[in-house]
DNA sequence: GTTACATGCTAACTTTTCTTTGCAGGGGCA
DNA sequence: TGCCCCTGCAAAGAAAAGTTAGCATGTAAC
């Protein structure tokens, strides 16, 4: 199970439409970076920068291949992960959230600034 | 099971520390937004901001009640869900997605603007 | 050499989201 | 009446995310 932080992570790099698409573009065959941008209709940039932040979170995987004939091709294809999505879940992840400002209160005193 | 934008909106809303806590708090009881506020140590404000797009997302629900003392009070409780993320189930979600550049058309109305 | 296809990066712009600040009304109670 | 607690909303500024455009590299083929 993901830390609270790590479940954040996750679920602002899901909540994509782009991104959910080249989740499951991978999840159907894995793909590398210039063949995917033309499935998927968008520009290579941009499906770079997206591709940045899934393998941030960890959901996708990369490796470097060389085609037959030489050219340098970075494959791509996704981490089998599984998230049970419950308010009892996102009860326990908050649990380890790193939050600067508010801790554990019981004394029901005002918050210091 | 959501549709593919239904769950990008989810996943948007859960994907914030702030509305997290909103959830496993409610989770834990239901509460009116000023108090709830105190415990979270936000504004009020804010607070409000995150328990809209938690209503709107369908992740929780509020009714107004009146306390013993005539004061008008929101109450606001957890909806219960339970949403599992998979690769599987993102290429499911991914194929009613409504995407505003792919969309078919076939020249019956002219579009504004 | 030129064309084609693969990779990578970043600066700059646009859009969205987040947060604060300020103001509004209503009720109870000393 | 003044004070405290409850609600609500919106403007405006700050921060983050998304997108485009441009340039640089390398290999293969004509």
């Amino acid at each position: 199970m993901p830390t609270g932080d790590e479940l954040v992570e996750v679920l602002a790099t899901l909540a994509n439409p782009h991104r959910l698409r080249v989740v499951a573009a991978l999840a159907r065959e894995r793909n590398y970076v210039s063949r995917l941008a033309r499935e998927l209709g968008i520009s290579r940039a941009l499906l770079q920068v997206h591709l940045r932040k899934l393998q941030a979170a960890g959901l996708v995987s990369a490796q470097m291949e060389l085609s037959e004939d030489g050219k340098a091709m970075k494959f791509y294809e996704v981490t089998p992960f599984s998230i049970q999505l419950t308010p009892e879940a996102v009860a326990a992840a908050v649990l380890t959230l790193t939050t600067p400002e508010i801790v554990q209160r019981d004394g029901g005193e005002e918050s210091p600034i």
